[in-house]
RNA sequence: CGCGGGAUGGAGCAGUCCGGUAGCUCGUCAGGCUCAUAACCUGAAGGUCGCAGGUUCAAAUCCUGCUCCCGCAA
């Protein structure tokens, strides 16, 4: 089929090559433009633009779809249907209606569930027992239109956002080759009302660990924000960012080490840390970490 | 030119201010001890000190340029 592929993070890029690989004819790649990034606040192509480009593909990163002369030339490339993944902007009705099967949605959650920004992340804070993806045919409300296929994943006990990211990337990109392939044959179920949720982006301010919580939210936080924006708390004064963990066996007062292997007593039980990484540092292995930096049973964390 | 930290045997670090034979913890290997061991004892191997210039009798250390990694901020 003729595409036109709309994402823009690392978590659109296999779906992108699926696409490719499926032998799917990418009529042009829209994502969002190249903004300052990183240190220096050099102006950096998105990961989805990066890919494109490496395929030789046509690349389209207008900073709005609202006016005409966009929308008139997002029509002119007659495509059959958009992909749309991640792609951070709103699609008012005209782009919408402008593929003759009009913008197939692929969203990493089980619908109404955690609609919007950060499933990922929101389905791991909040203890979900399984998640999953879903491609839905998009209207205007903010992931709200109905579905199309699903298919559902058990989250791991240790599992953090970037692991889960990937895999549900993956399983996003099989399901809408299906979709694809199946588009005609495919009944829209319409999301339910019940058990719809929001997923609100993840703030900065959300990211420094509360000692104070019980263990259960401690360690959903910290495997919720792994690789990004990353938990965090101060060890001797210095702040350091917790990468991994898991839950122990343990009680003391909030935040005291418990033990020489990193387990933390938290308001209620207690987590082990397992991967960390210092201001300035590579990312390291507990063991790895404590070699570098002793912190010893009855220290505090903040 | 947004602010800052870092690069030293396989891993983690000290040494850099105040140039003078490269050190610590762990790992690896060998031997010993032990019923046994990831424990303990003894010994050994292993490093162009990120790269390129410069200063100097002498540079990991001082000066200049560059590469790579990372924290904050956006």
């Amino acid at each position: 089929m003729r595409i036109i592929f709309m994402g823009t993070p690392d978590f659109s890029v296999p779906v992108l090559d699926a696409l490719v690989e499926a032998g799917h004819e990418i009529a042009c790649v829209y994502c969002q433009p190249p903004r300052p990034a990183g240190r220096g606040k050099k102006d950096r192509p998105s990961p989805v633009q990066a890919r494109a480009e490496a395929l030789g593909l046509p690349v389209r990163h207008p900073v709005s779809l609202k006016g005409a002369e966009a929308q008139a030339e997002f029509a002119a490339l007659g495509a059959d249907v958009a992909v749309v993944v991640a792609y951070g902007l709103i699609l008012p009705q005209a782009i919408l209606d402008a593929p003759a099967k009009g913008c197939l949605n692929i969203h990493a959650s089980l619908l109404p569930r955690w609609r919007g920004a950060a499933p990922i992340h929101r389905a791991i804070m909040a203890g979900d027992a399984e998640t999953g993806v879903c491609i839905m045919q998009m209207e205007a409300g903010l992931d709200t239109g109905p579905v199309l296929l699903r298919e559902a994943t058990p989250i791991g006990a240790e599992e953090t956002t970037a692991e889960l990211h990937d895999r549900l990337s993956a399983m996003g990109a099989a399901l809408v080759l299906r979709a694809l392939e199946r588009l005609d044959d495919l009944t829209p179920v319409l999301q339910p009302e019940d058990g719809v949720t929001y997923a609100e982006k993840i703030d900065k301010s959300e990211a420094r660990v509360d000692w104070t919580q019980p263990a259960e939210v401690v360690d959903r936080k910290i495997r919720a924000l792994s690789p990004f924006p990353g938990a965090w708390c101060e060890i001797d004064g210095a702040r350091v960012k917790l990468l991994a963990s898991r839950r122990a066996e343990g009680s003391g007062a909030p935040g005291e080490v418990l033990d020489d292997a990193l387990t933390v007593a938290c308001g209620t039980g207690a987590v082990q840390l397992t991967r960390l990484q210092r201001a300035g540092k590579a990312a390291q292995d507990a063991e790895v970490f404590l070699r570098g930096l002793s912190v010893v049973r009855g220290a505090r964390l903040d």
